[in-house]
DNA sequence: TATGAATGAGTTTTCATTCAT
DNA sequence: CATGAATGAAAACTCATTCAT
């Protein structure tokens, strides 16, 4: 009864995220994420439809979940650089954060998934992506504001962005929650690296 | 005659690292890099005793290829910025002029394979640690020069080098060879993000 | 609802072990085991890890089934002649009655099996030697009182154990359950041969 | 030059009983067998059609050798009893000699081969078989001349045969040519038993 | 003769998915 | 809801054999 008050597909969802952050998406079965969720297949399959279904819904829980940490800061006032400042650390924020949901969509930056996915999954892919190009969007726009006012570095806005999002997604690749403990230092470091790289 | 008369192995590499970098390593099987050499699973396998260590292999060229490009420019003397910058340049060259060889590697930074590796697949990922070493160890002298002299920020070195680098991975992630013809603006632009990133 | 009650590794079992007895363990394939049963190769593997352990599993039935015939024979209290005649007696019955199970476990007496057996796979073969390390042990008690009573020849023990064991084996290799139905004729046999072998 | 004047066939033989007896006929691969060689597939094949050719040859010089050893003996004239001692011993003497080629033979006792062999196979298969019975027959003759001189128990022929047979070919399943150097002792023992087994 | 490359058919194994209970 | 059984399709790997050199 008082085991856990969560909803059982946010239980799912984490164990699966852990599980295929630690070995990979494809190198984890269900029945491993079903072993780390100390429960059965069937289990699993009564929430997801298929596999590819959960890594979406993972992948949505990750973009969502760094949007609502960066958005609050894009919608306040602030000058460009600082406000860049700001969404980049809380960035980094969010890749230390909730580490394996960030694995598990880095992990499909490449990999197409060639093809076989279902309607219903074809309908989140689309979700997400929406939810991405949102994203994307508040940092162009706060990079072309800063452009704008001089404060920043004439530049192709485009690869710009790519670059120092993937800087900042380094943590992704090196983090390990219980060694490194100073979180804060981290993003300071990585969003000022960020900033720097741009400006004029 | 004409054909070619590069090694087999290297044939079999450059087939195997293009299928893999379009559909990802997991989605790739060896009939797929077969049948793109035009030849059987057996021609693969008389080659490379697992696909474990046709990866390793890729990933080792992979290595020594950037490792190439960028040496002599560490070795050559400049002052650290110039130096940096530089070098930042060339590794961005290479994920472009390699792409499919990069897109392997960087695909495995995650996924640990599950741990059933062979002894001689060791061997091979032993070896390309070594030289993964001492290319990180050249842009870490650079850096520390640099802080030293006053021209870079004092910061923490090893999450600076990991940042930056993984920064100028990213065309890995976009790059697309026959539509943007700008490699020089790309490296350029690259270069000097990670230069003023690490920069006083 | 008349089909079996038996349980169902059970009934693989027994499929597999006439399987194996008829061509040779490397000779069949588990898809040959999964064509005798009726069903898929899944099936099988769903009780079984993997071939081996499913070997395992008929070669440790095989030990038990024949120590469940000998040890209370072993353990009645009758003079050593009489007591060993009637342990090999009951081996030889057991020889003939689960023929398919006993020529499994002959055929792997020699065949390491490369060596490459999983942990799990090691845990059954380590159980089996305990098995067969009792086993032995009371033809050797018996043995040895033997030999201490006079009644039985003095020599080496582990010599004669093997090689009167060999002997209580070979019906394996030509006793054909539908021609021969003299099943005790040739039990007392062999039974007579093997004391009488032993005998001072 | 003086590396050696035997005949490459038997060279090659020897190499793959070797090979063949250490893990077992099926699993040992012709790559094995020519790597023992320390030579290439090629080779084995310039002398020996198949795989099955090459164990038939083992398996027919096995056979040759125990006859080579044992037929002197039995066209010896000596009564029943001693005959019958003498051969058995040779018997046990040949497979501690030529452990390896013996064990293969055992090794295909059972293991019907399936079919696929070839009328080339077929042929050799055949001579086996003569030579085989011949063999049998020298054991039938002197048991059956025991018999009727009553040294020997009356008893089936040919259940006792099989039997005491396997139990002389006991030390190829636990011969150990480095450890064990009373060979006499072990053929001394084991042709006593036979004996006894079958004496009145 | 002997080698190394290549093949093709087969074998073990994995795994997402379905379904009866 | 949840489980355990079962399936089928695919994947990695093996290996006897052939062949050009």
């Amino acid at each position: 009864m008082a085991t856990s008050n969560k909803p059982k597909k946010s239980i799912i969802l984490d164990a699966a995220a852990l599980a295929f952050a630690s070995n990979g998406v494809d190198q984890t079965s269900i029945d491993d994420v079903a072993r780390a969720l100390g429960a059965t297949k069937g289990k699993i399959y009564h929430h997801f439809r298929s596999k590819g279904e959960l890594v979406c819904a993972i992948r949505k829980y990750s973009v969502e979940l760094t949007l609502d940490r960066v958005r609050p800061l894009f919608k306040s006032s602030s000058e460009p650089s600082l406000k860049f400042y700001k969404m980049a650390f809380a960035h980094v924020e969010a890749m230390m954060s909730e580490l394996s949901y960030h694995r598990v969509v880095v992990e499909e930056m490449r990999g197409s998934e060639t093809g076989s996915t279902t309607a219903h999954e074809r309908e989140i892919l689309n979700e997400i992506s929406v939810l991405q190009t949102e994203y994307e969007m508040m940092f162009r726009t706060v990079l072309e504001a800063g452009i704008a006012s001089g404060v920043f570095r004439k530049q192709n806005i485009s690869v710009a962005l790519r670059s120092f999002l993937m800087m900042l997604h380094a943590p992704i690749y090196w983090y390990e929650p219980r060694t490194d403990e100073n979180e804060k230092d981290i993003a300071d470091q990585l969003a000022l690296m960020a900033l720097k790289a741009v400006c004029a």
